[in-house]
DNA sequence: GTCTCAAATGTCATACTTGTAATATGAAGC
DNA sequence: GCTTCATATTACAAGTATGACATTTGAGAC
């Protein structure tokens, strides 16, 4: 549970101390006093929430939406070391998982900007996968990328389903980073 | 009795170690010593309380919850359909994963108090499950019932991977409520 | 433009809290 | 026995809250 003092946030904003306090005590800037002399704590998060409903910019390491982590699910190996060198060389940050278990748990804790993801796993319907994220509140703005070596009919179906993109095996690197930047730079 | 040592608070808190021995010593935190060196420990509710009482973020993992929710993964409907019958029966609030991507997006989403986990599913290994919710700090407290066809020897294996229980399928309807009672009254 | 006023922010001194670094000692594992 | 790690302790450095007061900023009014 990251937290951040007044003094930190103080040069952050480029302010005085004494008005980040000020911010706290007149409820702008949710924070808490720790037990000692009341020392103001604020969460990471909060501060975040604080600075986009200012209009304030937000510091790179606390931006949450980095639009460039990415989440690769693909049960072969040799695929997700494919994608993930090629993307990782792109400049984005990788995240991989092997089976469903992994792919539904890192997406919901990590929240990345984009997944890509195979159509035909085993055990996993890539169609049902889909309309999970879309209904779910918490990561149906996720950007999906589905990789897959089906026909393109199957792929079009994917793109009703709600896929952002679809990407026939075999591909080019290039095919995959362009894909990919597009929909980074998208919002 | 569940306790935190002073390091534990002072991760937690995001303070130093230093200042959570002084907020013991000067009472804002109640807490006692061990024999030996004086080490400190809290038990938790003591902690809870404390960072009530001073209006502090409460760690979900902390955060008094209600240990009667269940998640139940199994790819036979025949299987969700029957386990959770039998527990909505005995009065736990039950929700259903199909698949491993549901199972692992609902785990980290609904963060349920117990997860019954079927080990055999198409694509989708057991044991790693077990390791990946051990090992990740936001669902390593979640209880697990392992249910499973397989032989008593995959089962004691399944014990030594982390699961809180395992069953034997076919199994008695008591023994679901009974295991899972248990599970839930344990702290 | 500039005058005025009010609100927000900055400055400074002081007292208190918290962090840091080094060291020592018990706990835990082998 | 030993090693490794976490914790307690000490003394000191750094950071923070508070209050009183100064300064800046922005919006009208003229």
């Amino acid at each position: 549970m990251k937290t951040l003092t007044t003094g930190e946030i103080a040069k952050i904003c480029d302010v005085n101390l004494r008005t980040v306090i000020r911010w706290i005590e007149r409820g702008d800037l949710k924070g808490f006093k720790l037990p000692g002399r009341g020392n103001n704590r604020v969460l990471v998060e909060d501060f975040v929430a604080f600075l986009e409903s200012h209009n304030m910019p937000v510091p790179p390491e606390y931006a949450p939406k980095s639009n460039n982590r990415v989440l690769v699910l693909d049960d072969e190996p040799a695929i997700t070391r494919l994608i993930s060198r090629i993307l990782r060389t792109a400049g984005y940050s990788v995240d991989v998982a092997t089976d469903g278990f992994q792919g539904g748990a890192k997406l919901l804790q990590d929240r990345p900007y984009l997944i890509t993801l195979d159509l035909s796993m085993p055990g996993l319907d890539g169609f049902q996968v889909l309309d999970f994220i879309r209904s779910t509140e918490e990561i149906k703005h996720t950007k999906v990328v589905v990789v897959s070596a089906l026909s393109t009919s199957e792929l079009n179906r994917a793109l009703d389903a709600g896929a952002d993109a679809v990407l026939q095996k075999p591909f080019k690197n290039q095919e995959l980073t362009d894909m990919v930047a597009q929909l980074s730079h998208a919002e």
